[in-house]
RNA sequence: GGCCCCAUCGUCUAGAGGCCUAGGACAUCAGAUUCUCAAUCUGGGUACACGGGUUCGAAUCCCGUUGGGGCCGCCA
């Protein structure tokens, strides 16, 4: 049997990050099965259907790289196809009018769900139920309603595995009717659980607290520079794991054994801080190449171009250093490339106030200039021995060169930092400097 | 109110009756290292919700309690 599943998702204007992890599962499962990865937009609600939020799924996906294979349908374009099968339905006696609206016979006794994750789950109706069983399929106004067009759009559409949010497991058995009363087999049925804040209420954009509101929603990981594949890989294991402690894979891997049977049937607590150190991960094997392909966005360079070589040498650090590119925008990067970088004052009056700063900073100099070969062990060698010759720690001069040179106390290895900066950078900065330590 | 699902460290999880005095990862703490932040290395603490069964033996099976989540809409 050809495998083939679908992503629903409303065209809202953002991608809830349950609904990431939907597409996701349903990705993986089509993959591994060499099955069909279908996208349907579900925008019967006319009010919510914009170009502009239809490219928020297209675009979030795309940046996951989710890509499907048929699609996407629009709910709205198939109207004549439900209003066929309301009328085979009203034909058959299975539905009825009342108020304006029509009605959905719903059998009386219970219906059991075979659930590839939960097992057999069967539902009692529920008091308010036992009233009255029915369900409205079409409005008054005549717009069909979502248990209706779903059911529809899966049949017509062939879909064999519906993989979808915990939060359908109780409307199931509603659709299981609709698809008998069509004379049709379900598909089979798939619930994974459901991702929830970090305190256990339930994820929503609409959460009145603005830092769980946008914890929901994929556009502030893609806002922030988080790198892609670090969410998926995250959210795969949100609800599933390898069994092997493996944490850190390649999708390529993840796509081979992912099944369905092992998805966790526990809701899951959705965890920044690791989904930040797997993006750092990430971000620390990226070649030089991807990673200032990828950080552009998020580099603040002043003054001309630098230099290509140049650039490369001083952002591995940075590349190091971080876990989400945002957090380039924090790194203050102006001295590797302008000579009006500014000094923190902090870092001046910890390192510099020594009465001899200027003195020694111009000694520092005259000793870099005299270096045969501008690189790290000459550099090392020089300033630890003009400490020797001034009877002072080493430390006395690699503090105050940091804060010359960078104006900041924070960086990476004093010698490494002089030997990218080069020679010239250096001793101009070191004399510039010597004046304005100078008591 | 009714119905459904779930329950292992703070979090994600491994664990399908003896390999478990419960393993890994993130987070956290301490130490090491260093010219700073970071990184790195080493080490520590922290969990089977509770109560009953079943069994020679239970984190693992059953029942109940409690707790969390979901659904019961002319929302999707």
């Amino acid at each position: 049997m050809d495998v083939r599943v679908r992503f629903a998702p409303s065209p809202t204007g953002f991608l809830h990050i349950g609904s990431v992890r939907t597409a996701l599962f349903n990705w993986l499962y089509a993959r591994h099965t060499g099955g069909t990865f279908v996208l349907r937009i579900e925008d019967t609600d006319i009010a919510r259907n914009t170009e502009q939020s239809l490219n928020t799924i297209l675009d979030g996906l795309k940046w996951l790289g989710l890509h499907h294979d048929e699609g996407p349908y629009f709910q709205s374009q198939r109207a004549k196809i439900y209003r066929q099968r309301t009328r085979q339905l009203l034909d058959a006696g299975m539905a009825y009018e009342r108020d304006g609206a029509i009605r959905f016979k719903m059998p009386r006794e219970p219906i059991t769900v075979p659930d590839l994750i939960a097992g057999n789950v069967t539902r009692e109706l529920a008091d308010r139920e036992l009233q009255d069983p029915d369900f409205v399929i079409v409005r008054s106004d005549g717009n069909p309603v979502f248990h209706l067009v779903n059911v529809v759009d899966d049949l017509e559409m062939k879909i064999t595995h519906v993989i979808r949010g915990e939060d359908h497991l109780s409307n199931t058995p509603k659709h299981i009717a609709l698809f008998r009363a069509f004379g049709v087999e379900p598909p089979q049925y798939a619930h994974i659980p459901m991702i929830l804040n970090p305190d256990g209420t339930k994820m929503s954009k609409s959460d009145p607290d603005p830092g769980k509101a946008r914890l929901a929603s994929l556009s502030t990981y893609i806002e922030d520079g988080y790198v892609p594949e670090a969410v998926r890989n995250y959210l795969c294991l949100l609800g599933w794991s390898p069994k092997d402690n493996r944490e850190k894979m390649d999708i390529e891997e993840i796509k081979r054994i992912f099944d369905l049977p092992q998805v966790l049937r526990t809701n899951a607590r959705f965890d920044v801080a690791k989904l930040k150190w797997m993006s750092g991960e990430y971000i620390h094997e990226l070649s030089m190449e991807e990673f200032v392909k990828r950080a552009q966005p998020f580099l603040r360079i002043p003054g001309p171009p630098p230099d290509r070589t140049y650039l490369h040498a001083l952002l591995r650090y940075y590349q190091l250093k971080i876990q989400t590119f945002k957090e380039l925008l924090d790194q203050r990067i102006d001295y590797w490339f302008i000579e009006e970088y500014p000094f923190d004052p902090e870092a001046v009056k910890k390192s510099c106030s020594a009465p001899q700063t200027g003195e020694r900073l111009l000694k520092l100099a005259d000793a870099f200039a005299a270096v045969r070969h501008w690189d790290l062990p000459s550099l090392e060698t020089a300033l630890k021995s003009l400490a020797t010759e001034l009877g002072i720690k080493n430390a006395d001069l690699i503090h105050p060169c940091r804060v010359a040179v960078s104006g900041q106390s924070v960086g990476m290895s004093l010698y490494h930092m002089l030997e990218v900066l080069g020679r010239d950078r250096v001793l101009a900065r070191l004399r510039r400097a010597a004046e304005k330590f100078r008591p």
